[in-house]
This record gives C-alpha cells, sequence and structure tokens, in this order.
RNA sequence: GGGCGUGUAGCACAGCUGGAUAAUGCGUUGGCCUCCUAAGCCGAAGAUCCCGGGUUCGAAUCCUGGCACGCCCGCCA
C-alpha cells in the first residue's frame, strides 16, 4: 500500500535512526505483510541484530515503541522479529471518501501522460479463423491497451498485417486453382464446416487453404504448384503490384471475418500496416545496404547475406540471415523496416509475441542495436495446449474461438434462464452474451503469460469463483442497489455530496476490507502496467469484488427505506473501481444480471 | 546437443527485486435467503513449494547440478 508506506517512511527512519541505523536499505525490507491480517506492511528486523547486539524480537519491540501517533497508522505491532504496520480504517476512509486515491482515468477521459505508446499485439497471418491459442495473443495485447488507457497513458493498438510470404500465397493459390468440390474431396477425412460459420471467410476460406497445403503434399503435379505458389510470392517479395492485390484480395475477407471475432471479444485496432509496404516504399532495400556496411555484415556461398550476431554475443545460432541467395529480403528483414518505421511515431514500443518468436526478437532487437536503434519491450505468452496436443490450423487441430464463444454464449444463457425464469428472452440473450464472451477473456487474462496451459471447455465455461461472471455479478448487484433507491425516489445525487461524514464508530470488517482493497488498487493497476503482467490486475478486480461481497454482506446501504449515506458513497467508489476495472480487462460491465 | 521458459494441495492458479503460520478458485465437506441480486457469504479438511547440493540470521523465491514438460535453434512466416 503506497499511501501507507508513503506515510510510514519518514517515521521509521527517523526511528530507525535513534536506534542507530542510518544506511538507507532497510526501504526495501518495508514490504506489504504475508499475514494479512498482521499488518499491511512489515517491516523484519533480523539484519539489524547483528549490528545492534540485540535480538530481532527486542529491535522489533524497541522501534514500536518509538514510532510516534499518527493517523494512519491503526495498529503498530513487534511479533516475532517483525514491526507491523497496520492502516487506520478511518484514515483510509478519509482518503477514500474524499478522492484523495488516483484509481487511474478509465475511458473516455483525456490521458495525463503526454508520451505515446504504441502497442502491437495479434498480427496473425490472415489464412484462417482465431483458434483458442492464436487468440491469447489478441487477448493479452488487447488487454494490456486497456490497462494502460486506464493508467492514463496514450496507447495505440497496431496490427501489423502479414500480406505476402508463403501462407497468404497459398491460400491465393488455391483459392484460384481449386473448386469446392476439390477442397471438399480433399478434407473428406476431417470435420466439416460448422454449418453456422457458412458465409463467414474466414472459415470458408481456410478449408481452401488447409486443402491446398495437403494438395502440395500428394498432387501429381506438385511441383508445378510449388512453382506457381514460389513464383507468385517471389513476386510480391519484390513488391510486384498485381499480385500484392491478388493476395490481398484473397486474404482481406479473410482477415475481416477474424477481426469480427475479436469485435465480440471486445478487441479493436487503431491502425493496421501491412508489411508489403516497407518493400514497395523501398525501406527495405535501403536497409539491406546499411546492413552491408556493418561490420558483422557476411556473405554466404550463394550471395545470400546475414549479419553475424554471435560477435555480438549471441549463443547457439550466431548467423541472422536477411537477404536470400536470390536477392529477396525476408520476413525478418521486413519486420525490421517495420520497427524503425514504428519508433518514428511513438516514444515507447511494445510487441506481444508468441514464446516461439524469443529467438527472432533478440535477432531483431540486436540489429536494432547495432543500427542505433532502441529495443522494444516485448510481453511474451507461452502457448495453449488442448488436451490432445497442440493446435494447428493446418491440420485442423483446433478449438476455433467462434465456437468456443457460441458455446459459452449458450451455457451462459442456460444458467441466466434457471436463475431468473422471469426474465424476458432479449434480457437473458444480452446477459448470456457479456458474460460468456467476459468469461472466455478473463480466463485467459488471469493467468500468467509465460504459463503455458492446456485449455479445457470446463475451465473455459466456469462462471463461478474466480471468473469474470463472479466479478460481473458483484458489479450488477452495485447497480441493483442504487437503482432500487432510484424507485425509492432518494436523492442519491445529494446523497453523494454530503463531504461531512460520521464513520461508524466499530468499523465492520466488510467495510476495512473494502477500503483495503481499493487503497492498493493503483499500486496494482500500475505495476501490471509497468511490468506488462495484466494477470496481477485481473486478480486484484477478483479481489475487489471479494471484497465488495464482503461489505454488502456487513454494511446495509437501504435498510427500512432509510439510506445510510457513508455506506452509499462507499458504494459508489466501489462500483465504479469495479466498472473501469472491468473496462481494463474488457469485461462487459452490464448493469442486470 | 545448445538456448529460453515452466514445475507450488486431487485439479487449476497466485506469490518468485530472499522474510513469519505459502494466498485464491474448482472439487470434497459443514453452515447461511421472513433482510439492498445465494453466479453470493461464513467455516473445515487438504502443500515433501520437482529432486540434490550451496549462499544466508532466514530460501517456494538467489546460485549450482540433475529430472520432467513446453518453445526455439530454416537463405519459412
Amino acid at each position: 500500500m503506497q499511501i501507507l508506506r508513503d506515510a510510514l517512511e519518514p517515521m521509521l527512519e527517523a526511528a530507525l535512526k535513534s536506534v542507530g541505523i542510518e544506511n538507507s536499505h532497510w526501504k526495501s525490507m518495508l514490504a506489504p505483510s504475508r499475514e494479512h491480517d498482521q499488518g499491511d506492511l512489515s517491516f523484519p528486523c533480523f539484519p539489524f541484530s547483528k549490528q545492534l547486539g540485540k535480538s530481532p524480537a527486542d529491535i522489533a519491540q524497541q522501534l514500536s515503541s518509538i514510532i510516534p501517533q499518527h493517523d494512519a497508522i491503526g495498529e503498530v505491532n513487534a511479533v516475532g522479529g517483525y514491526l507491523n504496520f497496520k492502516a487506520d480504517s478511518a484514515w483510509m476512509a478519509e482518503i477514500v471518501l474524499n478522492n484523495g486515491i488516483r484509481i487511474g482515468d478509465a475511458y473516455g477521459k483525456k490521458p495525463n501522460n503526454q508520451s505515446n505508446i504504441l502497442i502491437e499485439h495479434t498480427s496473425a497471418n490472415p489464412n484462417g479463423p482465431f483458434h483458442v491459442g492464436r487468440a491469447r495473443n489478441a487477448i493479452l495485447g488487447d488487454t494490456l491497451v486497456r490497462l494502460h488507457r486506464l493508467y492514463g497513458n496514450n496507447v495505440r493498438a497496431e496490427y501489423y498485417v502479414d500480406d505476402m510470404g508463403k501462407q497468404v500465397g497459398v491460400l491465393a493459390w488455391a483459392l484460384d486453382n481449386l473448386s469446392e468440390s476439390d477442397v471438399e474431396q480433399t478434407l473428406s477425412e476431417r470435420e466439416p464446416i460448422n454449418p453456422k460459420w457458412r458465409g463467414k471467410a474466414d472459415h470458408e476460406r481456410v478449408r481452401w487453404y488447409q486443402a491446398a497445403q495437403e494438395i502440395r503434399k500428394i498432387r501429381e503435379d506438385k511441383e508445378e504448384i510449388e512453382n506457381e505458389i514460389g513464383r507468385m510470392v517471389h513476386a510480391s517479395e519484390h513488391g510486384d503490384q498485381a499480385v500484392l492485390d491478388a493476395f490481398e484480395a484473397a486474404y482481406q475477407p479473410v482477415l475481416e471475418g477474424m477481426l469480427s471475432t475479436l469485435g465480440r471479444l471486445g478487441i479493436e485496432f487503431d491502425t493496421f500496416t501491412k508489411e508489403s509496404m516497407f518493400v514497395t516504399n523501398g525501406d527495405v532495400a535501403k536497409l539491406m545496404t546499411k546492413f552491408q556496411s556493418l561490420d558483422i555484415h557476411g556473405t554466404a556461398e550463394n550471395g545470400a547475406e546475414f549479419l553475424d550476431l554471435g560477435a555480438r554475443g549471441l549463443k547457439g545460432k550466431t548467423e541472422f540471415f536477411f537477404r536470400r541467395g536470390d536477392g529477396s529480403s525476408l520476413y525478418a528483414t521486413r519486420d525490421i523496416a517495420y520497427h524503425i518505421w514504428k519508433w518514428k511515431q511513438c516514444d515507447e514500443l511494445i510487441n506481444v509475441l508468441g514464446e516461439d518468436h524469443k529467438l527472432q526478437a533478440k535477432q531483431v532487437g540486436m540489429t536494432l542495436t547495432e543500427l542505433g536503434q532502441k529495443v522494444p519491450e516485448v510481453m511474451f505468452y507461452s502457448f495453449i495446449k488442448l488436451p490432445e496436443g497442440k493446435m494447428s490450423t493446418r491440420k485442423g487441430n483446433v478449438v476455433y474461438m467462434d465456437d468456443l464463444l457460441e458455446e459459452a454464449r449458450a451455457q451462459a444463457a442456460a444458467v441466466v434462464r434457471e436463475l431468473h425464469p422471469d426474465y424476458l428472452n432479449e434480457t437473458i440473450e444480452e446477459i448470456a452474451e457479456a458474460a460468456g464472451t467476459s468469461a472466455v477473456r478473463f480466463n485467459i487474462i488471469k493467468k500468467s503469460p509465460d504459463k503455458g496451459f492446456t485449455f479445457r471447455w470446463e475451465e473455459a465455461l466456469a462462471f463461478e469463483g474466480g471468473s469474470a461472471p463472479f466479478i460481473m455479478y458483484s458489479h450488477a448487484r452495485a447497480c441493483s442497489i442504487v437503482e432500487k433507491c432510484q424507485q425509492q425516489g432518494i436523492d442519491t445525487a445529494s446523497a453523494l455530496a454530503v463531504d461531512s461524514l460520521e464513520l461508524p464508530e466499530q468499523m465492520p470488517k466488510g467495510m476495512t476490507e473494502l477500503l483495503r482493497s481499493i487503497c492498493v488498487y493503483n499500486d496494482v493497476l500500475s505495476k501490471a502496467v509497468n511490468e506488462r503482467r495484466p494477470h496481477l490486475f485481473a486478480n486484484q478486480i477478483l479481489h475487489l469484488a471479494t471484497s465488495f461481497n464482503s461489505f454488502y454482506r456487513d454494511c446495509m446501504i437501504l435498510k427500512d427505506g432509510e439510506l445510510n449515506i457513508v455506506n452509499f458513497q462507499l458504494l459508489e467508489i466501489a462500483r465504479n473501481l469495479l466498472r473501469t476495472g472491468m473496462e481494463g480487462l474488457g469485461i462487459v460491465p452490464i448493469e442486470k444480471m
């Protein structure tokens, strides 16, 4: 709790000085208490034992008696060599009720930070629908974008469109050369397209792509096919506009289908940048010329060129090829041109990448350094597996996000229908869509990105405990209380305006817990944003919802038609914090459940 | 073979800039709706923190050596 720390540090410093400790290492030792009921911040006294010739317990005891009384401190105690500080409930209430704590600016407000942040995420090849694995990037990336905005930063969400190269080439070839019956025959062993997604181009066209991948391996004329695809890919890499246009015609509907899936999850982009731009505008050619002047430049027998990153300390694969023997560029080369371009339009650059890109990101980073450019920050994430193994669009071994969202919506609808048989169908559908999609999102966000996990339907569709619907429910509950107040004709606006409040003498546990949770909110948001670990904030919102539920249990807002103003004001703060927090996570903050 | 990452209750997951009795959810189990939404709340049981060594007053956390799993080691993207 930063606000408690700020209040405490000067007092602790003085106390330490008076017992003879003057170095400043102690600051990092004042840390959140492990034992949550012992205090909010704890200070272990063990290291001073030798220096002072006293037992840690004695030192803690002595310090506790020196620390002066202060509004912020509810309790100081010395237990087993620890000095524990508990924030004072009334003090927390004072700060919270008087807007003394910054909680981020949420949506629609101006950024309070002038620096421009560019976050590139998703950037999936436009060759087929999102499966759950590919979608982890989009969900994590979008959450990072949202959290930055909640924190008050100015962010641009960018999608890098892979509009050239082999994957799109195969797709374009397939659409031009295969009939529907070719495709269906080739894929006859596989599951047919879900009728629900007929007409959605990502689902339709991926079958052409998948069929082409098979045909390229088995058909008699496979060599000619390879030549044809190779010719197009080549042309695209040399900036042949006709071929690039043909590619675009092939992938654009697919990309739109993919984006509509993401849209359902609340994911949107500010800008799209096509890879081919860096070929057609000459950036890549200039870059490759520049590489030739570097000390670490090398040339292979067939004329292919590379940078020797081993000379800069890279272990393992040391040669980083940027030009093929035939003179064309490689994906990584274009990626570097792209990075240089990105740096021209932002102050801070973040990429969201799968763990399979770690080496590539390292190579790009080292090359950028070699060119005197800054290195982007990267949020890596591990893959989602299926119980049967790895997901692969090519092999068709996937759980599509569209199917997952449908299933989630259907199951959520069943829950709502059972809980509230009296709700209108339309209401049920609305709640189900929000709860279903939010649950899917949250299930991915709440896990640490560097942890791989196995997708399980029952987890993705859990609507209790640590889920999005749990948070949504707490929020909806808060909303329903406000609604009830208004129904009863209570003037909520003037209740909010009251500023001389009398706090309860004995503060209920639920209220203290809620205040605590509110007081650490911004600490966690800041950490989640700056360390690029959205799951920390997800857990904080879960915690906020839990403590709100305790507050709800202990503190009646409306009793016998009578409004408790303190409780009401706290309710509104918590409700607002829940709502903005949910927006930061991409959970839909519906008001009725 | 080399590099990177992960390994914590039956399951899942947090904690990992060293600090107390390792947090949370599911599952198991006992209780709570004449009272603002029970998708909720309160309680109980459940953990060799992968294994061995080391550093330290103190190790889930740091170092080291293993083991298991994942990813990478293309003139692919």
